[in-house]
DNA sequence: AACAGGGGCAACCGCAGTTCT
DNA sequence: CAGAACTGCGGTTGCCCCTGT
């Protein structure tokens, strides 16, 4: 004979709700967060009257309803940060995320997901290939700081991503993540704004210049290797005729492919 | 105008590590 | 100290919407 503890228990479980999330469950867990605060999920869950799981309302919270918690347009800064930080640390999303604030893991996975190796998929690589990274490296990364340029009204044009993609690695030996640590990138350190990057435009340059990553990074080419005429490229007028419309055909598929079985 | 296919994103699942009892 | 419960992470899935035919 079964416990009514039990039966109580398989019948709640047998409730629990899955699925997106009304409004009126987004209320209800925020009132109750901002009341008693977050944490202890399954209670919290039971208390506030959520036919949730403690899983689906941390995740909804940390995900959706955090006050600081930022969605869409992914900024030119937010892309390089994830390219360098993903070059480090590979699919460590949630150490990725702590130095994009407001962003959270499950986005910048997502981005990568359907941007970044939506991007290898047309240039036939695998997302983790070094060929790939040479790209990303010597062709996204120099552009993408050519955007941030602009944005920024420091005099873009070609010569700063050629400059980025050549300037002297004089800060090479001092990781990005420990740069970033010193930034502090706590969220109540950090507002939403993509004016209050944790980076700099400038330290991004000398951050992602060409030059050996510890831990599996990307290497300097060495010798005669097509990456190297692909830094040159940056310079060349059919990469500059290329279009760039936020975070989209970042280069044209058929002239990398050329370019790379020139070398 | 209707349909199919693909992209983007929110949410779920399983596992591992940590904390609690 | 051992087992249970909780938390966090990364991978995966499913649904909705947009675009092309």
């Amino acid at each position: 004979m079964e416990s009514h503890s039990s039966v109580a228990a398989s019948e709640e479980e047998a409730e629990l709700r899955r699925g997106p999330w009304t409004t009126e469950e987004d209320i209800v867990l925020m009132n109750y967060i901002a009341v008693n605060g977050e944490g202890k999920w399954n209670y919290l869950a039971r208390c506030a009257g959520l036919r949730r799981t403690g899983k689906s309302c941390r995740l909804r919270w940390l995900n959706y309803l955090r006050p600081d918690v930022r969605r869409g347009n992914i900024t030119p800064e937010e892309q390089l940060l994830i390219l360098e930080l993903h070059s480090r640390w590979g699919n460590r999303w949630s150490k990725i995320a702590q130095y994009l604030p407001g962003r959270t893991d499950n986005e910048i996975k997502n981005y990568w997901r359907t941007r970044v190796q939506k991007h290898a998929k047309q240039l036939k690589c695998d997302v983790n290939s070094q060929q790939f990274k040479d790209i990303m490296r010597y062709l996204w990364m120099p552009r993408l700081l050519e955007r941030i340029g602009v944005a920024s009204g420091g005099g873009g044009g070609g010569d700063s991503a050629a400059a980025a993609a050549e300037t002297p690695a004089t800060c090479s030996d001092f990781p990005i993540s420990e740069r970033a640590a010193e930034a502090k990138p706590s969220p109540e350190n950090s507002s939403a704004a993509g004016s209050s990057s944790t980076t700099s435009v400038d330290s991004l340059s000398m951050q992602l210049s060409p030059q050996p990553v510890s831990g599996g990074g990307l290497m300097q080419p060495a010798g005669e290797l097509w990456t190297e005429s692909l830094m040159n490229a940056v310079d060349f007028p059919e990469f500059e005729q290329m279009v760039w419309p936020a975070g989209e055909n970042l280069w044209s598929v058929d002239d990398i492919w050329s370019m790379q079985q020139q070398f």
